[in-house]
DNA sequence: GATTTTCTACTTTTT
DNA sequence: GTAGAAAATC
């Protein structure tokens, strides 16, 4: 079916790399052939540094990899050019596409993460830096432990101050490239204060445990470079190209390490600054949220007055109609450069809607209409994909799959190295390859238990603080006898301390399979989890067993001669996981600066830093693909159907207040959308459990951007509003009240809901003020805009989206809740 | 120190 | 509805 698609452009794309992929290089003219004139500028262009703004399917990667391929027939050496992504997946990808186009000897670019980049950099000048090479990689959930072991030692209230909220803070900090004493000196309140103080105590303790986190991999290179010009002018002189993928994904940090390599100026030596070219779509940036700042992307052509940009508009991949919709969405957003997506693909379909009585009607809608769809030959399970904003919205979709014999998979949710177990597991690997590793040692204290409790536990921590010497080393003294405790927890801790050292002689002589096999054996994890009777833990020992599968092949990849590609050797079949954590690409130059020898610290950094394993199923498997919106960047798929278009669920409900979170939701609306290449279903449902509780939710606004005449309706919300509930909750109907009667209404309602949960008299009154959200019996979510007069003479304005702005009496019961 | 119970707070998440 | 943490109890 995907034949109305096959457009030139896939085709010599094949020709290209087929035809030029000799030992003598491609012609360069080749690899011209069936690019755009746009596509082709970008190509070509060499000298000042260069920005493409890619919209949605206008051949982002195709630029990339063709211009990469293009240096090279250019002469440029492969070893010259750095290419930065975000994802090892993107990575490989686009490795691999450009050895298709020009052969192996791309293989000694430099194809990586941002992260994985900086380890590369950082293990090789530990020295300069005056660090350890085989420090830890600390994740979020590891920083997140460890900020809270921080807090609690400082006394914080870790309900004012959760070490969620501190960990995001710290990240912030670091994403700026502000360090503890900056953070202190501009801190401006309490929470600022605090959060400089933990900062400064959960940098020690890093260091302390030679340890980072992510965002100390990108600060520390950046630092690195900024404060060791011959270290800086070392990768300058070394990499003439660098390329930046997803450039609207950087955070400041990662711009500042981009300037850094790429050097704005030549060096006192003579170096010129490299030649630099970012790909992007500011519309695509659904990162902020983690710190990425389209700043970037937007404000190129000012960091850099001699850019040149590039933009790609005609898309390869959707219907027009498709597009119309995504551009109608995308152009409410404020302050963008304006992009129009167009297409030569005529209109096909138009959009179809579909407005569900509750969740269950409208996954009953979907499922109905991917089984027709299939059955009706239109489209095959694999080209089918079903998204949503939570992953907890999958559960529905699960359910009437699974009665419907639909052939599904789930990806994202809790990942694989996520898991507890996986963690567990890991976490003594850690131990054994970094002993001063605190988070990873304190995490398999106790587990499986064996008699050092929380009490014993904060013992050793006092005494490793108080003599100013490691956990691990307070805690050898505690086996010794040298620190206060009881005889049974001495006992434990000498136990424990034995059962590592035994664990250190195996890791010594064997690979990471046996020393994860030994470790399962000998701490009893395995068996505890065996002799358990929770169905979870049958789960939990697949998956160790598959973590030991997972280490075998890497032992076994790396012990084969040098691989030379990703799938070298894989098996396709091969669960993802196994496939994510096989070196790429080490067969470049530069393998030797790797810690090779050592196999154990070898893996796990691999799978730090390729955590994303459970990575996207290979088409060919047959089944309809269900995904976050977040997830579904950078894929398409000739049926998308974007579900739960309401307002609270998406745009999500932190997001109605705050302009800038509501821009990112569009933006993510934006993405959705232009996944779809043939056909796109957009649906709602009137009425959706959240938290346990019904919640009526009105059409996301989103959903009334989407012009009409794009639309057609398969059914849509019933004439009379709401329908009739008989939950103890909800409205009667939606009849067309004034404000007062609407809070008679109200009454009734509220009142029966109240004395199920926190009794009558609170909902009497409300007290509201500017910004407050609201969820309104009748028109749903809102946002207080204003209030004016005092006590029972109060009313409010309320923004509710797409029910309007309405003045209400704040006396008596209104049917409000304050969220 | 372990186990059970109660409470609470809920995005998204490339590394 | 549920997972993770804190508190209460054994």
């Amino acid at each position: 079916m995907s034949t109305l698609f096959d457009l030139p452009q896939h085709g010599s794309l094949q020709s290209a790399g087929n035809g030029s992929a000799g030992r003598s290089g491609p012609d360069p003219e080749a690899l011209l052939n069936g690019l755009n004139p746009q596509q082709r500028d970008a190509v070509v262009h060499t000298g000042s540094p260069l920005l493409v703004v890619a919209g949605a399917g206008s051949g982002k990667t195709r630029v990339l990899t063709h211009r990469i391929a293009y240096l090279l027939a250019g002469g440029v050496h492969a070893g010259q050019i750095m290419a930065i992504t975000f994802t090892n997946k993107a990575a490989a990808e686009m490795k691999e596409r450009v050895v298709d186009l020009v052969g192996r000897r791309a293989n000694a670019m430099w194809v990586s993460t941002f992260h994985s980049m900086c380890v590369r950099v950082l293990r090789r000048e530990a020295k300069t830096l005056g660090l350890s090479s085989n420090f830890s990689i600390y994740d979020a959930d590891d920083s997140r432990r460890l900020i809270t072991m921080v807090a609690r030692e400082l006394d914080l209230d870790s309900k004012r101050y959760p070490a969620r909220t501190l960990a995001v803070h710290i990240s912030n900090l670091k994403n700026e490239l502000l360090t503890p004493e900056d953070a202190a000196e501009q801190a401006g309140n309490d929470m600022e204060r605090k959060v400089a103080q933990v900062y400064a105590a959960y940098q020690r303790r890093l260091v302390d445990s030679n340890a980072m986190d992510f965002d100390d991999l990108i600060m520390r290179t950046v630092q690195l470079l900024q404060g060791h010009p011959a270290v800086a002018e070392h990768y300058r002189r070394r990499f003439r190209h660098v390329l930046v993928d997803e450039y609207q994904d950087t955070n400041h940090a990662q711009y500042v390490l981009v300037r850094e390599l790429v050097g704005t100026e030549a060096t006192d030596t003579g170096v010129e600054p490299a030649e630099l070219c970012v790909v992007g779509d500011a519309d695509q940036s659904i990162y902020a949220f983690r710190g990425a700042t389209i700043r970037n992307i937007e404000e190129f052509e000012r960091d850099y007055p001699q850019a040149r940009t590039i933009l790609l508009e005609q898309n390869y991949r959707s219907t027009q109609t498709i597009l119309s919709a995504a551009n109608a969405v995308i152009r409410r957003n404020p302050n963008r450069r304006d992009k129009r997506l167009w297409s030569d693909a005529g209109d096909g379909e138009p959009i179809v809607g579909y407005v569900g009585d509750n969740e269950h009607d409208e996954a009953a809608f979907v499922a109905g209409e991917i089984d027709r769809l299939v059955d009706e030959g239109i489209a095959t399970f694999n080209d089918i994909a079903v998204f949503y904003r939570t992953n907890n919205q999958s559960r529905v979709f699960e359910e009437v799959f699974i009665r419907l014999g639909l052939p599904y998979r789930v990806v994202g949710g809790v990942r694989f190295y996520e898991r507890r177990e996986v963690r567990d597991a890991l976490a003594y690997l850690r131990v054994l390859d970094n002993p001063e590793d605190t988070v990873s040692l304190r995490r398999i204290l106790n587990v499986p238990r064996r008699g050092i409790g929380d009490r014993a536990e904060s013992v050793v921590a006092a005494h490793a603080e108080q003599e100013r010497i490691s956990f691990a080393a307070a805690l050898r003294k505690a086996a010794a006898g040298e620190v206060p405790l009881p005889t049974r927890s001495r006992n434990a801790i000498a136990g424990f301390v034995a059962l590592l050292d035994e664990l250190q002689a195996v890791a010594a002589e064997s690979d990471v399979a046996e020393v994860l096999e030994a470790v399962l054996e000998r701490t009893g994890y395995r068996a505890e989890l065996e002799a358990s009777d929770d169905p979870q833990d049958a789960t939990r020992v697949e998956n160790l067993t598959e973590l030991v599968t997972v280490a075998r092949e890497f032992t076994e990849t790396r012990a084969g001669a040098a691989p030379t590609t990703t799938d070298s050797g894989v098996d396709p079949s091969a669960e993802s996981v196994v496939a994510a954590v096989l070196p790429a690409g080490a067969d470049d130059e530069d393998a030797a600066d790797l810690p090779a020898d050592d196999s154990l610290s070898a893996f796990l950094e691999r799978v730090s830093l390729v955590a994303d394993a459970d990575s996207l199923p290979e088409s060919g498997d047959g089944v309809v693909t269900l995904m976050t919106l977040h997830t579904a960047k950078g894929l398409e798929f000739p049926v998308v159907f974007c579900t739960g278009w309401e307002d609270g669920v998406f745009p999500h409900l932190r997001a109605l207040g705050e302009p800038a979170e509501l821009a990112e939701e569009r933006r993510l609306a934006y993405v959705g959308i232009t996944r779809a290449r043939q056909r796109l279903y957009v649906s709602r449902a009137l009425m959706r459990s959240a938290w346990g509780q019904p919640m009526t939710n009105p059409a996301s606004r989103f959903l009334t951007e989407i012009p009409e005449e794009l639309m057609h309706w398969r059914r849509i919300e019933p004439e009379r509003a709401a329908p009739q509930v008989r939950s103890t909750w909800g409205t009667r109907g939606g009849f067309d009240r004034t404000g007062a009667d609407s809070a008679q209404a109200g009454l009734a309602a509220r009142g029966m809901r109240s004395t199920g949960r926190k009794g009558w008299k609170d909902t009497v009154a409300i007290k509201l003020s500017a910004g407050d959200r609201v969820t309104h019996d009748k028109y749903g979510l809102g946002t207080v805009l204003s209030t004016e007069g005092e006590g029972p003479r109060a009313t409010a304005t309320i923004d509710f989206g797409s029910s309007g702005t309405v003045r209400l009496m704040l006396i008596g019961s209104v049917p409000i809740t304050k969220l």
